[in-house]
DNA sequence: ACATTAATTGTGT
DNA sequence: ACACAATTAATGT
């Protein structure tokens, strides 16, 4: 495992803390489409994601889902963070995009090796940092862009987590993440591959 | 190989 | 948004 760990976070984390997390980390698999964290869960450890991607979506009242970003190699999850300090419950849900590999942390090294470590304190920052301008592309992309520049960006992105550029969803699923109806997706998704830059198959999209 | 059924996708109002 | 048509995949015989 250490090796894994070394070749994502070896050029930002030193050594000693490399074999700290070794020791205190448990290594963890998730298939696609399982769940990690439900809304609600209390947060015992927090993920370094070491290979695949993850999403993560909000829950309005109603059930109805909305995509709020992915997470990738490397990255961590926000949500954690801020339970760490005024513990409370998760607000998201993250599920498995694809199988995933990540580490688990107790949550109670977090803060001790941010006394320690200068890098640990740096990486918890702009895990921060970065989720946070995350959020504010995923809300500008709610209020300011039509549904179909969303569709777009959104494929986009998960032509890029699957790097063949297949992307198996149905219509109905990607309307759920989108927080739409099946038949817009359907609509917008014709008129793209009308442009020329995708193809409709059942139960699969291939990006070009 | 064929028929039946269910799920997904397409389209008009 | 709804209803229905068309298409495709899955399953049984």
């Amino acid at each position: 495992m250490i090796n894994e760990i070394k070749d994502i976070f070896g050029n930002t984390l030193e050594d000693e803390l490399l074999f700290e997390i070794n020791q205190v980390a448990t290594y963890k698999e998730v298939l696609a489409g399982n769940k990690i964290i439900e809304i609600g869960d209390y947060i015992r450890s927090m993920p370094l994601l070491l290979s695949g991607a993850i999403k993560v979506l909000r829950e309005d009242n109603e059930g109805d889902e909305l995509l709020l970003y992915f997470l990738e190699r490397g990255d961590t999850c926000a949500m954690t963070l801020t339970c760490c300090l005024g513990q409370s419950k998760s607000k998201v849900r993250a599920v498995a995009e694809t199988d995933v590999k990540l580490v688990m942390i107790p949550i109670r090294k977090i803060e001790e090796w941010s006394g320690k470590y200068r890098s640990w304190r740096s990486f918890i920052f702009d895990s921060y940092h970065n989720r946070l301008n995350e959020m504010l592309y995923a809300i500008d992309n709610i209020a300011f862009l039509k549904m179909d520049e969303r569709l777009l960006k959104y494929l986009e992105e998960k032509a890029r987590i699957f790097k063949d550029g297949i992307i198996k969803n149905t219509h109905q699923e990607i309307a759920y993440e989108l927080h739409t109806s099946r038949v817009v997706i359907s609509r917008l998704l014709k008129k793209l591959e009308n442009l020329g830059k995708l193809e409709l198959h059942r139960n699969y999209i291939l990006m070009k």
